[in-house]
DNA sequence: TCTACGGTCTATAGCAACTATAGGGTCAAG
DNA sequence: CTTGACCCTATAGTTGCTATAGACCGTAGA
């Protein structure tokens, strides 16, 4: 029944991030700004930490805050004509499946290396730019 | 024969990277002190144009410069004992390995919003949080 | 030859996305 | 009733670029 409401640092433990954080990005107008409590505390809900825990993952991932701005756009604008939507997923999407790409070379590389040593000496030829730096 | 080398502009068109952004990567040790021409401009070779191009794709994928400083310093320290090297793939790969899931759920969901659109209407259900911000 | 232009140089200032600090108010536990 | 952990606003500092100023290099056309 947990009724209550998340304050600022419950909101910044279960979303792995800065108290400060949060506020910028209110600042910002990245996160909606938030009810008051009667000491003037920031109050929150399950929506408000989906919403962050959703920002936190995609930065993470290498998007800017206007990239993350305009998929969270497409994720409230429910009434938004396809033809744009369209455009917009498939930029994304693009970009998406090339950050994928890259992370499962990088993956594959950092196993390799790791099962190299399993003789317990060094390694001795790494080729970990290769394997996201083709030429 | 191109034993000419490359000037900063050539390699910078070749990672698609600003001019300055690598005399900034140099500054900080990040990219070797490049040999100079007889006119005092920077020439880069091959290697400095991989090691690049490796930087810029990770940073497209959310890690800071320190990380890439050290997956760096893994490939090029070939003497480095295995117990250390273990630790470090390890944490990076579970790194990678959590970006792909979050990447892969939200290649998922841009490809579901991107076909719920074919019939040329509204996206009515979008559930692009849920994909990667899961309760 | 000269001159125009595009590229390079150093140095510095500004911007994006945080992060840390100062100075103060709130509140439950002891 | 005070101590400690939390919250508040406001501002300055950090990281990772990015843009600008002012000057030098090099080559192609008049």
């Amino acid at each position: 029944m947990h009724r209550t409401g998340l304050k600022i640092g419950d909101l910044a433990r279960a979303a792995e991030t800065k108290v400060v954080t949060i506020r910028y990005y209110e600042k910002i107008g990245l996160l909606p700004v938030p009810g008051r409590s009667a000491a003037n505390y920031r109050t929150y809900d399950a929506a408000a930490l989906e919403r962050l825990r959703f920002i936190r993952r995609c930065r993470g991932l290498g998007f800017t805050l206007d990239q993350i701005r305009e998929l969270l756009e497409l994720s409230s604008d429910v009434a938004r004509p396809c033809a744009e939507v369209d455009e917009i997923t498939a930029n994304h999407l693009a970009d998406v499946e090339r950050k994928i790409e890259d992370l499962q070379a990088l993956a594959r590389e950092l196993r390799r290396i790791s099962a190299s040593c399993n003789g317990g000496g060094t390694i001795s030829n790494c080729r970990i730019l290769d394997a996201i730096a083709p030429g």
